[in-house]
DNA sequence: ATTTTGGTTTTGACTAACCAAAATTTAATG
DNA sequence: CATTAAATTTTGGTTAGTCAAAACCAAAAT
């Protein structure tokens, strides 16, 4: 049987959950609880379902992951909803900050057929309008390896590959200061006590951020422009 | 509150039902059940809870019909389906034999946004790939007058308007035949005994369809083609 | 070693939507 | 007019998903 869309939710969850969190680690059920909206109890209940499935690994007091079957799973949705939200932004439209929501609800209706045909409108794609990679049909993650913006060399010019916050106006502030994937800059200074990181954009103009901010940057060391 | 899903189903299927009944009147519960594939008595518990909420008119042993409330709200379902199914095969290739079901699902989880979006892309269409109108954003319906292949004048050019049934294998049947709307064609003659119907196209083919198909051809004169 | 604290699990209860089968009503037929 | 068939409604029960609040555990603080 097909898994509800209530079951995708929580297997998406649970990837995202422990993805930014140290590696092997579980997630914590209130964690879980908080990023879908319900009490945790609802989760706990849910979870222990999910292990009965043998979706999940779940250890009372300590916290849940996926299991292979269930990485797979979370990685097909994860993929119908990317490259949902690519659709939006380029067969019709959309903008970058209004089409999570969208891609959502979305994500739970669409035929595969409907999604492999706009896999080849699209060009089969490797990552989304947010940079985040797209996994092919088979549940596999395209391979990546970048740093933030609180972690890369500072004083060397770096690309922005990804935005790793799909709310709304943090979208919007990212775009209206050029930090959108594929932008170049270069972090000039952090400071630690101010909390606080320069960058300078390849314009020259100065911009400075929080470290919270700074963190949902991803970017890699751009390519030495090399064409000498 | 927003109508769940199963209640724009009951909605549509209730005017679908009783859209093809004599006027002003009443669709039985075993049809609408049979129509949404449930047990009568859930339909009836379900159609209990539509009228309380000023959504239709039910009579117990009777039958039920839609308020103007659902009526408005059928139409806007009815909207977003026939929308969502131009779109599917004009944006993205897909056969008209194959939309229904997808735009089955998709109806009830796009938001206005990406509706108004979609009308605007195919230019503010009047009707869906199989002829059906499409509503207004204010759920009214789009005047429309014909006949069916069973009932309009025999010796004289029509132009098929409509096809009113969804099933994939009689979409293809029609396709093949070249029944599609916009198709010019002449009712030879009807046989009442042998239930068949005779048809001419514009390049001279015959073919002969029986009575329940003809039915689910609706037609409209050709306008004289008027170019003298 | 005990208390506090914060997170977790359990319990009991609720809602939407459904089915199966019994009870009822209407309509049809002898 | 009585009977029976067909359709409809009722009744009782199920499942998925949820919440509120009570009970519980583990780790840190006393």
């Amino acid at each position: 049987m097909l898994p509800s869309s209530t079951v995708e939710n929580y297997l998406k969850a649970i990837y995202l959950g422990t993805s930014q969190r140290p590696d092997g680690d579980r997630l914590p059920m209130g964690h879980l609880a908080a990023a879908l909206g319900v009490v945790p109890g609802t989760a706990t209940t849910m979870v222990k379902a999910l292990a009965e499935s043998g979706l999940v690994d779940y250890e009372p007091y300590n916290g849940v992951r996926l299991s292979a079957a269930g990485l797979t799973l979370a990685a097909l949705v994860l993929r119908r909803h990317r490259l949902i939200e690519l659709f939006l932004v380029r067969v019709m439209g959309l903008g970058w900050d209004e089409v999570h929501d969208e891609a959502e609800h979305l994500e739970h209706v669409m035929s595969d057929r409907l999604i492999a045909r706009m896999d080849e409108m699209l060009g089969f794609p490797q990552v989304d309008p947010h940079g985040d990679p797209i996994p092919n049909a088979a549940g596999e993650f395209p391979a990546h390896e970048s740093t933030t913006l609180m972690t890369c060399d500072t004083g060397t010019p770096v690309t922005v590959t990804r935005i790793t916050d799909q709310e709304a106006g943090f979208l919007r502030f990212v775009q209206q200061y050029g930090l959108m994937p594929g932008h170049e800059l270069e972090v000039v200074a952090r400071d630690e006590a101010a909390d606080a990181v320069s960058l300078s954009g390849p314009d020259g103009q100065r911009l400075t951020i929080g470290t919270r901010a700074a963190s949902k940057v991803r970017v890699s060391a751009s390519q030495a422009s090399s064409r000498a």
